[in-house]
DNA sequence: GAGTGGTCTAGACCACAAT
DNA sequence: TTGTGGTCTAGACCACTCT
C-alpha cells in the first residue's frame, strides 16, 4: 500500500476517502451530479470495488453523498425538505414538523464584533453581513434570528427582498458553500424588549436561545446564527443514541 | 437464502442481526461479556465472516456492542463515563463536560397520572415510582429532575438513600433494562415556585425544561424524566449532522 | 505464537432503474 | 438487456493483545 511504517498507518479506504473528499471540495462534481460508478472509481484509483464502497459508505453516512440503488451515487444537495429535516429541530407540540416562513427585517454590513470574530474565526476589522429575520410557523411568529456571515466567504450579498427562506440552499448554489454540520448551544433566557413585539410576547418571557455555528465541508465555520424561540406551542427535538 | 419472493426480502446480514439482537435481549450474554469470535459466529450461523461483520458493524454503530481490536467484541455496558457522554448534554459555558452529583429529595409510589400513562404506555391504575432529585455541577445546584418509572418494569425500588447518581448503570445491572436511546423535548419555561429554592433562583426565572423519554433495547419506553435546568452557567449541546 | 478484529481482493449473484 | 448499487463469499494478509 505504500503508506508507511507503523506510525502514520491509514487504511486504503481512508486514503481513497480523502482523495474523493478533496474532489468534492474542489467542485469536481456539482451538487446533484452522479459520481462515476464504483467499478470505474476502483479502476481509476487502482483498488477493488469493495474498497471504493467502504469509502463511499462512510461519506454517505456523513451526508456528503446519496446512493440510489440501480441509478448511482450522487453528490448530496440542500433542498427545502432536506434543510427542514437535517437542520431544523423545532417541532410542533403535537410532534409534527412544520416548514417555517421567514420575513427579513434587517440586512447590514459591519465590522465583526468580538463574538463574531471568535465564532467565525475572523480577525479584528474583518467585515460581516448581519441578517435579522422573523420566522413563522403556521403563520405565527415564533423565532427571531440573528445571522452573521463573513464577507470574505460570501462577498456581497443579496438585497433584503431577495433573501430566500432556506439559506443553506442559497449558500450551496450561489456561493459554493456546502453546510454539512452544525453545533447548537441551547439556553433558556428572558426575551429582550426589542424582540418582544416581533414575537407578540411580553419582554422577559422565557424563550429558548439557540446559538448555532454551521461549518462547511472543509470544516471552516461559515455561519453564526443566534435564535430566540417561543416554545409555548413548539419544542426543540433532540434524539440521543 | 430461503427468505422469500420479492416482497419481504431481507438481506442475510439483517436476518443475522435480528437473531443476534434477540440473544442480547434474552440475556444470552451479559453486559461487558465477549461474544464468540466473528469466525465462530459465522460457522454457527452458516455464513461467512464478512456477513457476521456487517451485522456487528451496524450493532456497534448502535452502541449495542463495543469492538476492541485484538481482543474481541463485547456487549456494551453503562458506566458513569458512558452515561455522561451519551446521555448528558449539559455542558459548562467554557465547553467542559462536568459529571453531576445528585441528591434525592423525594421517592414515592403512586398511580400513573395521564402524562405518565401516555409517555410510559401504561394503563389507568398502573403504578409508578417517582423520584425527585437535585443535580449539582461543580457543587452548585443546577438541575431539578422528576423521574417516573413503571413498577411493572422495575418492581420495588431502592430506598431513597440507596439511589445512585447514574441510574442507567443501575437499571442495567439490577433490572436488566438496557437504555440505548432517548428522545428529549426542550422548552424554555418559568421556574416554578416550589423549585426556586432548590436551585437558588427566583420563581419565574427562565429555565430549560427537558422532557426525556428513554427506551430499552426492545423499544419499550422505560423511564420518563422531566428536568429543569438553570442555564446561566451551562448550556445544552446539540450536534446536527 | 496464537487469537482477535480490521482491511482488501476478485468474483459472483441479487435488486432496482432505465431503455 | 444493460448498468448501477447492494449482498455474499472465501481466502489472504495486517494490526493489536495476550501469554
Amino acid at each position: 500500500m505504500g503508506a508507511s511504517s507503523g506510525l502514520n498507518y491509514q487504511p486504503l479506504y481512508k486514503q481513497i476517502k480523502s482523495l474523493i473528499l478533496q474532489r468534492v471540495i474542489d467542485g469536481n462534481w456539482s451538487p446533484g451530479e452522479a459520481l462515476p460508478s464504483e467499478q470505474q472509481l476502483g479502476k481509476e484509483f487502482g483498488v477493488s470495488q469493495g474498497t471504493i464502497r467502504k469509502a463511499l459508505d462512510e461519506m454517505t453516512a456523513e451526508n456528503i453523498f446519496i446512493r440510489k440503488q440501480g441509478k448511482g451515487t450522487f453528490v448530496s444537495q440542500h433542498s427545502a425538505a432536506r434543510s427542514l429535516f437535517h437542520f431544523f429541530y423545532v417541532v410542533s407540540n403535537d410532534g409534527k414538523r412544520v416548514l417555517p416562513d421567514s420575513k427579513v427585517i434587517g440586512l447590514t454590513r459591519a465590522s465583526a464584533n468580538k463574538q463574531e470574530q471568535n465564532r467565525l474565526k475572523l480577525k479584528a476589522g474583518d467585515k460581516v453581513i448581519r441578517i435579522k429575520r422573523v420566522r413563522f410557523l403556521n403563520d405565527k411568529p415564533v423565532i427571531v434570528e440573528l445571522i452573521s456571515l463573513a464577507v470574505k466567504v460570501f462577498g456581497d450579498f443579496l438585497k433584503k427582498e431577495e433573501i430566500p427562506n432556506t439559506l443553506y440552499e442559497l449558500y450551496e448554489s450561489q456561493y459554493d458553500v456546502k453546510v454539512l454540520k452544525a453545533v447548537e448551544r441551547l439556553k433558556a433566557v428572558k426575551l429582550k424588549k426589542e424582540d418582544a413585539s416581533l414575537l407578540g410576547m411580553k419582554a422577559g418571557a422565557p424563550v429558548l436561545e439557540i446559538d448555532r455555528l454551521a461549518t462547511a465541508l472543509d470544516t471552516r465555520p461559515v455561519e453564526w446564527r443566534l435564535s430566540f424561540v417561543d416554545t409555548s406551542d413548539y419544542y426543540y427535538l433532540s434524539e440521543l443514541t
